[in-house]
DNA sequence: TATTGTTATACTCTATAACTATA
DNA sequence: TATAGTTATAGAGTATAACAATA
């Protein structure tokens, strides 16, 4: 009998894809409803947890994976909600976010309803959220 | 010394949620790409592989978590592009979508697709992918 | 009366292309 | 020339509210 082969099967990576999808699915949900309720949508609450530091708004684009062009409408409402603000950069042509306090202030409770919110690691032990952590850390490194 | 505690510390919850959320936004990045190469937005190939049944609009709006209204949207498109098409049930208020030859054929090729381009797993061997199973189905229980 | 689906409306997110200011 | 950000435009996804047809 051959060793077990390193790469899944078709079927085993389908089995498992679809989970995974399903978990984050499930996720994205959480997330979404625990936002809203802090008056925000999901991609403002992504790009307040990204504004630990101010940040060009290029950069956010990328890490967003969105065309740069959209960041200036997001900033836009950003701004208007009161929660960041634009500065010039040392190369003049580079304009980063920075929070506001209130920005800041939001950004904490952000942080904090959502890992209060969060169902979908309710169901597991301290043993099984170790573990759970450990693989997350291996499929993302 | 006392037991472990069966519920999570904050610091914990946020820790392993913030993980969680990294993999779930990586796997809709590769979901994205993967279906967008289909001509399928996310929603579209979310929809196709739902309809493994004629399925009622409601039902559908329900299991993608939004308004009924917007079903109605995203089955034209759909019924434009040739992959569904609306089927009248018995109580005659209730319209299903049904997926048409092409609807099914392309059905497959991204169930197919999506289970072959995720990366999200690669980076696992068998035992880990096995254990990372286990563990989003107690997560999905 | 209640439910299913539709329409109208408005806002957000998204990409592409053309533009400006700066490097 | 190249890069950062803006604007205009268009399409998709989202919710709310009002509506028609059916139960």
């Amino acid at each position: 009998m051959p060793p077990s082969p390193p790469a899944p099967t078709l079927d085993e990576a389908r089995a498992l894809t679809m989970r995974l999808y399903r978990v984050a699915d499930r996720a994205r949900a959480d997330f979404t409803a625990v936002v809203a309720d802090l008056g925000l949508t999901s991609l403002q609450a992504r790009v307040l947890l990204q504004l630990g530091e101010p940040t060009p708004m290029r950069a956010l684009a990328e890490h967003l994976g969105c065309d740069a062009s959209n960041v200036t409408g997001i900033a836009h409402r950003l701004t208007a909600a009161g929660l960041v603000e634009r500065v010039e950069g040392r190369d003049r042509r580079v304009k980063l976010l920075r929070l506001t306090a209130e920005g800041v202030r939001l950004r904490a409770q952000v942080a904090e309803s959502v890992a209060a919110g969060a169902t979908v690691t309710a169901k597991l032990d301290a043993a099984e959220r170790a573990r759970l952590t450990q693989l997350l850390d291996k499929v993302l490194a």
